[in-house]
RNA sequence: GGUCCCUUCGUCUAUCGGUUAGGACAGCUGGUUUUCAUCCUGCAAAGGGGGGUUCGAUUCCCCCAGGGACCGCCA
């Protein structure tokens, strides 16, 4: 078999969601794994609910996580000629057929197969409708006519072999009444057109590869391989879809996680490698194989993402962090200004140990970022008249202070705990409060380091 | 309702007939620490149920139960 060659073909209705992307990331990597190609195929037939901005927002998250597709972009809506062609060929040699019934006449027999019980599915009347009877007033659909008796396998490399009676697939639509391809038509022949060999894609399109399959065979084309993965679930454990609230990538990227955080927590899920967690995305490349798919859905876990990027805030170097954190701010904050950057660099040794976000960073930063500290309210309250007397004394001892460092600090602070009869708590919250505006932050002496001598002396001796 | 798929700790998973059923996240202890964290100890936590096959089943087979997907002139 030639060159491995996988496709991701999402319709641009909807935003990309996570689930989407995950499918994306595994036919990627397996590609890339066999040193194949990659292909994007945009299937915007759909001319009602296609929106070029879904179209760039799926590019954009690709991106995003790392994945770009090799060759040009392929959109659907420009080939379905090429489909109809295949129709057409289809009906010529009478593998198909015209159908001339109507929605009414459809959907009452959906209705009242419904109200009995019964599987719904087309009764063929058309299938074998002589000249005389076809209607001169209807325009009519075009149906694949289907297999009807035995069964067929799908070898699938996911899911092992699926074996499913020919019966239970209606004759289904390959062309509307306005003379356009479907779905399973159109997929079919850019597949083939594309030379795909490996089509990866979700579980939910398990059915339809017994349908594209038939067609495979009539045309007399190289079938492809297909493996089907398990979806997503949600927490309610139903299938994750466009409608679902919070499960875009930008709804993680405005939360602080970055891409490579999410990249290995999707290609961890529904997937291993013995017990291996990390995967830069040269060992994930490297290690990637469909052997290693579940066959179960596994629910999406927010825990498990930000202990992810947690791992990797901690990990990468501190110059790849601060270009995280400088793009996130600009991007979902405000842009920090030049003069900061690498004052919040260099804090991010105690920055980046309490946080799973870069959002946290942001907001532990904030002291640094901006040279007017915003009190929390309720904080604020407990700088009562012993915490001020605290505070001018600490600022007094300091004043003298040559060196700023916890060497010195810290005799201070220890000095102040015993005058004052209190804990470090005692002396520390006040502190902090005042020169960041919170209680909770960075320790005490991080904060004053970095604020710097004169910094620290103008805020204490603002709040007294 | 029909067809198909799935079922190991709360979650993601390892195990490819013989293990004290392993790891990770979350949870809970304890320790370090000058708040909160980080870091380090430790603990607790799982094979849906019932039949087979086998000397031996989480692992193979069957049945049941539960969950899911599909059943559009959407993709």
């Amino acid at each position: 078999m030639s060159n491995v060659a996988t496709r991701f073909a999402p319709s641009p209705t909807g935003a990309l969601h996570i689930g989407g992307v995950r499918t994306a990331l595994f036919c990627w990597l397996y590609s890339k794994n066999k040193k194949g190609t990659f292909h994007l195929r945009i299937e915007d037939t759909d001319k009602e609910r296609s929106k070029d901005e879904h179209k760039d927002q799926i590019i954009k998250s690709l991106k995003w996580i790392g994945i770009e597709h090799d060759g040009e972009l392929y959109i659907q809506s420009t080939k379905i000629n090429d489909h109809i062609d295949v129709a057409n060929d289809l009906l010529k040699n009478g593998h198909a057929y015209k159908c001339y019934c109507s929605t009414e006449e459809i959907e009452d027999q959906k209705k009242r197969a419904k109200q009995k019980k019964l599987p719904y599915t087309y009764n063929r009347k058309c299938r074998e409708l002589s000249e005389s009877d076809v209607p001169k007033d209807i325009k009519p659909v075009v149906r694949f006519k289907s297999k009807i008796e035995g069964s067929s396998i799908l070898k699938d490399l996911v899911q092992g072999d699926v074996e499913i009676d020919n019966i239970t697939i209606e004759d289904f639509i390959i062309l509307r009444n306005d003379g356009t391809p479907t779905y399973n038509l159109s997929a079919t022949v850019d597949d083939h057109q594309m030379n795909m060999t490996h089509i990866i894609r979700g579980d939910d399109h398990k059915i339809n590869t017994f349908k594209q399959i038939q067609i495979y065979l009539l045309m007399k084309w190289n079938l492809p391989y297909f493996a089907h993965i398990p979806l997503i679930h949600t927490l309610e454990g139903k299938k994750l879809s466009k409608r679902d609230n919070a499960s875009t990538l930008d709804d993680y990227s405005k939360i602080g996680i970055m891409p490579d955080a999410l990249r290995n927590y999707l290609l961890r899920l529904g997937w291993s490698y013995k017990d291996k967690e990390i995967f830069t995305i040269k060992e994930s490349i490297e290690h990637f194989n469909l052997e290693g798919i579940g066959k179960s859905p596994s629910k999406l876990d927010m825990s498990r993402i930000l202990s992810m990027n947690e791992h990797y805030i901690k990990s990468i170097s501190e110059d790849e962090l601060i270009n995280h954190i400088i793009k996130y701010c600009e991007l979902y904050k405000e842009k920090i200004p030049v003069e900061k950057v690498d004052k919040i660099k260099q804090s991010l040794i105690f920055l980046k140990n309490k946080a799973k976000t870069l959002e946290d960073i942001y907001n532990n930063a904030k002291y640094i970022i901006f040279d007017e500290v915003s009190f929390n309210q309720d904080d604020l309250k407990l700088i009562d008249d012993r915490a001020k007397k605290i505070i001018s004394e600490f600022s007094n001892k300091v004043n003298d202070l040559k060196v700023f460092n916890k060497e010195t600090l810290e005799p201070v602070v220890n000095n102040l705990i015993k005058t004052h009869e209190t804990n470090f708590k005692g002396v520390g919250q006040p502190l902090r409060i005042a020169l960041t505006g919170s209680k909770f932050g960075p320790g005490i002496y991080d904060i004053i380091i970095s604020l710097g001598n004169d910094e620290t002396l103008k805020r204490l001796n603002k709040i007294i």
